[in-house]
DNA sequence: GCAAAAATGTAGAACGCTACACGTAGAACA
DNA sequence: TGTTCTACGTGTAGCGTTCTACATTTTTGC
């Protein structure tokens, strides 16, 4: 079945460095991990062998014995451009150290989490992870944790770095309120794929009851197909009491909200305000033009990275860092009347 | 500087299969690896006890002597939807297999193959490469390396899994004459980011000549900068001698123009037309309703994937393939006049 | 100046797996 | 009957690191 591939220069080793430089094996494997007991006089020595013989530690041989430093982020979906933002930060957080991040995706975690554990990370960032407590504590107790967009903290034995989605979701009916818009709908998903889409949907509520609006309380929720979101959608818009505003639970739902809207011939906003949230690149545009609620993901990113690395270094205590939301005001939602 | 962890539950070992299978240790790496020499009543046992026990091999051990069953990917960015379809692709080829794909970002792939091959990955496909031939052959003659979206084949010792970018381009252009769009200008990037580009304009160029619109050829070259493209767009809508359609080298770019049009109150296609390319899933949004070129970038991640492991598992013959590009035609290129 | 403590370096046993080299038993062949 | 194959299992030496335990040298305290 496996033929012999062709042969391959061999890698330089530990040894090569040590004999290189004329020291112990040891003595290389201490410089390289910034251990103890290192002096000045040979930590050059060393250095100047490695950067010399190009040599570059092997992360299997090390992960066999200590860490790989590497660390694992799971994203549910590579569509939505908010989660390069996150990437971002990741990446600043880990300039200047030894690790590296590899990215998996996937729409149930599960599989993919024991992939990563089965190849050595020495830690895991899950985002907006479509599991229960339960099941990431479990995770947790294999493998140091943090998860961005997880709300259920009860005895949580990881760490975890939100923005506050309550927050931003009241944010979001406050400000479409401020301008003119009474009936505010919320596009939701169908399928509960974290617990980030209940705290908007509660902030939602009590932002609505709270303005005098508890009457007009209206969640629609779409099965994540495109399809069906815009079927959705124009039902919704069709209806005999349209809502004059819609705050979406993404920025990409509201994009084909706007979509929807268009081709109904309807005019953003006069007939109909939209408010999205992650506000990504594209609410930028023109044709877009879309307000929508920040969460800052390179800060996300940025947190639950650092997090992730005190937790590998020993922190077994859970820290959970909360990111404030921010309206970023455009055309979409103006005022109107 | 380094605590201690907390006690993790240890992992289940392949000796500890064996000797609940009553066999011996290599018995069950071969029946692992799929190897030869196993009687169906070996297997059994051992599946069992596999099943039973809940193991899972490690994948720094196995690195360490055969392979990690770990494919890499390489990213150019992660902002382009157009990236997640190859991924699906991607997906799909591995499934029932081992493998398993990770996958990196980076805008010069570098230091991130570098990170990969000391990862031990069996095997790399980087998309879009920004790297000469020279360095590819150099990353090939270490690890079994698949391109996708690289031209410059001469004597390449890896793969390359390509839509033909200059009929791509040229079905642009000629979509556009069809459709009585004659000053038909091209926007592509000032860094010329990978040969795709180079393929791209003189599929553009070509075309143009042979549509007998070689004095209208007008390249222009925007940097990746958001704030430069949209900028490098204004002037060229602003200047004396507008084009009539602008063939943008990406739907990313597309969109900007599309903005930059909507700004200037443009209308699209009557003032300019607009073409993309890649077919994003943005493109059906009626705010956007770009026509693009389609390259299926599920069957390129999938025949890269492909290749790729026929790579690993032994050939050294090169093989290219090639994905026919076909119009989607939407209302940014309609037919006016 | 001498003991104790601190600093610096080394040897060598793992880590979990693969793959080579072999051993054995039964089947096929002459 | 003996001989040669073939199929199936096993023993074990690494793969390239880390890390504990220990040996040696230097510094410190008095």
């Amino acid at each position: 079945m496996t033929k012999k591939s062709p042969a391959r220069t061999p890698r330089i080793t530990i040894r090569e460095v040590a004999s290189d430089a004329g020291v112990s094996v040891a003595a290389v494997s201490k410089v390289l991990r910034d251990a103890y007991g290192v002096s000045d006089a040979l930590r050059a020595k060393v250095q100047a062998s490695m950067d010399k013989l190009n040599y570059r530690p092997l992360a299997s041989a090390r992960g066999l014995r200590g860490r790989t430093y590497t660390l694992g982020l799971v994203f549910p979906d590579l569509r939505n451009p908010f989660f390069a933002d996150i990437f971002v930060g990741v990446n600043a957080a880990l300039e200047r150290t030894q690790y590296q991040a590899m990215q998996g995706v996937s729409v149930s975690a599960s599989s993919l989490v024991e992939a990563m554990i089965d190849r050595q990370m020495d830690g895991l960032v899950l985002i907006g992870p479509n599991e229960t407590n339960e099941r990431l504590n479990d995770i947790a107790d294999r493998i140091p944790l943090v998860a961005i967009g997880h709300h259920d903290l009860k005895e949580a034995r990881f760490d975890t770095v939100n923005n506050d989605d309550q927050l931003g979701a009241r944010l979001a009916v406050r400000h479409l309120c401020q301008n003119g818009h009474k009936k505010v709908a919320m596009l939701s998903l169908a399928a509960p794929v974290s617990t980030v889409i209940n705290q908007r949907e509660l902030g939602y509520r009590l932002e609505m009851t709270e303005q005098g609006l508890g009457a007009a309380i209206n969640i629609v929720r779409a099965p994540q197909v495109l399809r069906d979101v815009q079927l959705t959608v124009r039902r919704l818009l069709e209806s005999r009491d349209r809502p004059d505003a819609i705050f979406c639970w993404t920025d990409l739902m509201a994009f084909e909200a706007i979509s929807v809207a268009t081709e109904l011939e309807l005019s953003i906003p006069q007939d109909i305000a939209i408010v999205g949230y992650d506000n990504t690149v594209f609410c930028e545009f023109a044709q877009n033009r879309l307000t929508s609620i920040d969460q800052s993901g390179e800060v996300l990113g940025l947190q639950a990275t650092r997090l992730l690395i005190e937790r590998i270094d020993g922190r077994s205590q859970s820290e959970h860092f909360v990111v404030t939301p921010r309206v970023v005001a455009r055309a979409s939602s103006a005022k109107v009347g």
